[in-house]
DNA sequence: CGTCGTACCCCTACGGGTACGACGGTGCCGTAGT
């Protein structure tokens, strides 16, 4: 069996070896135990189910949280020459649909959303073959998305059972303790007998800082821009933001930029990704829109211009650059207040005791609330044997977050290591010292930003102006403020 | 917190100032048909 894993990884995929933590993957679920895999960014999660499909009988079904992740996946096999794989979503046209399920038992690899599987024609489908492994891409989205905004990723349990509990597997590369207990709870998998393999979050390449600042961010921004070359990605909670910063660095600060949120098209959202890939784009301003499935090398530095939720979801952020196994800069900018923004999300996103109430009678429910409050609601209600029973969980899922962004508050005010203080977080500690660690750890800032610029040094010779289509910004007001 | 929109004030005004409250971020899916 050995042999013949390592020809498939010569052969098809094109490896001479193994990468940390992807053999054991492998071999785990070709033993038949569902697992649960943990691999840092950029360590090619992917290959942990696309290897064994060409060792086991039936199909491999990948549940995906974006159309353009599976675009990305099924392009990549394509690439290689498998010819059974395809995309199952709402850009399947209908007779694209109506030849998917007339050859439903040809493909070893479908790729779907969670909401696609709560469609009974398509369970009915996939129930007529044979699901060789059950995949969850970036599974933290389970815990993350699951109980916030996408309820439908709190189901899969029901799919699971559906399908005749296949061999399960859920990759993911930042989750605590906690999460991947979650990811567990909500896949129905027997904790005892689901094999994890668990890799260290830490990219000690990344070198963390704190900014602290009163009122002057904008200044402290352009002045880092100044200074460090990119390519590079500032973070903002607000797309309005960070379509002016982009707008500001391309008109202002001879900066190519482009702005990237959940406003931009389709088109326009590939094109930036692309120019930014081939060193045309030199910033990226984005929101948390930005990132998932996308893999550049030679970022050099990542800001966050307000607090990120969770040191989960800055981990993630923070975890985009420095692929290439080069220095980078992970810079946080705060100033008091900035969470409060974060306290009004977490008391927005989840449903209140009103519309609990509403639900649970089934009275009618105002017309400006979200649909994925309704369903939420409903979700807790389902669970839960009375009103008050679902109240308490919504609680408990309140107080989980609002602890997240406390230990971000923790993170910014600490003296200490800023390293070890993200490591705590999921339960680890700092495996050596380093050099260069972080803002807390005699940090030569000039010097390691002047090392960092040189990494890249000559290779950014592609700038081109960016055209994008939507600016949805009244350029002036900002700039003349600043 | 910072920003923005709206209501209201002024009191012979279609405008300018202010006070107050709301809002800020992530993505699937949809429909009639096999």
């Amino acid at each position: 069996m050995k042999q013949e894993i390592e020809d498939i990884l010569q052969n098809k995929f094109n490896h001479s070896s193994f990468r940390t933590g992807q053999e054991e993957a492998i071999q785990s679920i070709l033993a038949g135990n569902d697992s649960l895999v943990m691999l840092p960014t950029g360590v090619g999660k992917s290959l942990c189910y696309q290897l064994p499909a060409y060792l086991l009988d039936g199909t491999v079904l990948v549940v995906s949280p974006l159309l353009s992740l599976m675009q990305d996946q099924v392009e990549s096999l394509k690439k290689m020459g498998e010819k059974k794989v395809v995309a199952l979503n709402s850009e399947s046209s209908f007779s694209e649909r109506a030849d998917i399920f007339r050859k439903i038992n040809q493909y070893r690899f479908i790729y779907t959303s969670p909401e696609m599987l709560q469609n009974p024609r398509v369970i009915a489908a996939l129930k007529s073959i044979k699901i060789s492994i059950f995949v969850v891409d970036e599974a933290h989205c389970i815990s993350h998305w699951g109980t916030d905004f996408r309820p439908d990723y709190l189901v899969l349990a029901n799919i699971r059972r559906q399908l005749g509990e296949p061999n399960t597997m859920a990759l993911t590369a930042t989750a605590t303790k906690e999460v991947r207990d979650e990811i567990i709870q909500f896949l129905s998998l027997d904790k005892d007998r689901t094999h994890q393999i668990i890799q260290s979050v830490d990219r000690p390449e990344i070198k963390f800082v704190v900014e602290h600042s009163q009122g002057d961010k904008d200044q402290r921004l352009k002045n880092y821009l100044k200074q460090i070359k990119g390519p590079g990605i500032v973070y903002f909670m607000s797309k309005k933001l960070a379509d002016q910063w982009a707008k500001r660095m391309n008109e202002v600060m001879g900066i190519s930029a482009a702005s990237y949120h959940s406003d931009i098209e389709t088109d326009d959202k590939s094109k930036i990704q692309q120019q930014f890939l081939k060193n045309e784009l030199e910033v990226i301003c984005a929101t948390s829109a930005f990132g998932m499935g996308f893999d550049k090398k030679d970022i050099r530095f990542v800001i966050h211009y307000h607090l990120p939720a969770s040191a989960e979801m800055y981990l993630q952020e923070v975890g985009r650059a420095s692929r290439d196994g080069k220095e980078s800069l992970a810079i946080l900018l705060y100033q008091p207040g900035d969470e409060q923004i974060q306290w009004r999300f977490i008391e927005k996103s989840l449903p209140n005791q009103f519309l609990l109430e509403k639900v649970s009678h089934k009275e009618k429910i105002p017309l400006d609330v979200e649909e994925a409050l309704i369903k939420l609601a409903n979700y807790y209600l389902g669970i839960s044997s009375n009103l008050e029973a679902a109240g308490s969980l919504i609680v408990e899922r309140r107080e989980m977050k609002e602890k997240q962004l406390c230990f971000m508050l923790d993170y910014i005010h600490t003296k200490n290591c800023k390293r070890s203080k993200l490591l705590e977080y999921f339960n680890e500690e700092k495996s050596a010292d380093l050099e260069v660690c972080c803002s807390s750890c005699s940090f030569k800032e000039d010097e390691f930003i002047e090392r960092v610029n040189k990494i890249n040094s000559g290779r950014l010779k592609n700038k081109k102006s960016v055209q994008i289509k939507n600016w949805k910004v009244i350029f002036n007001s900002f700039y003349n403020k600043g």
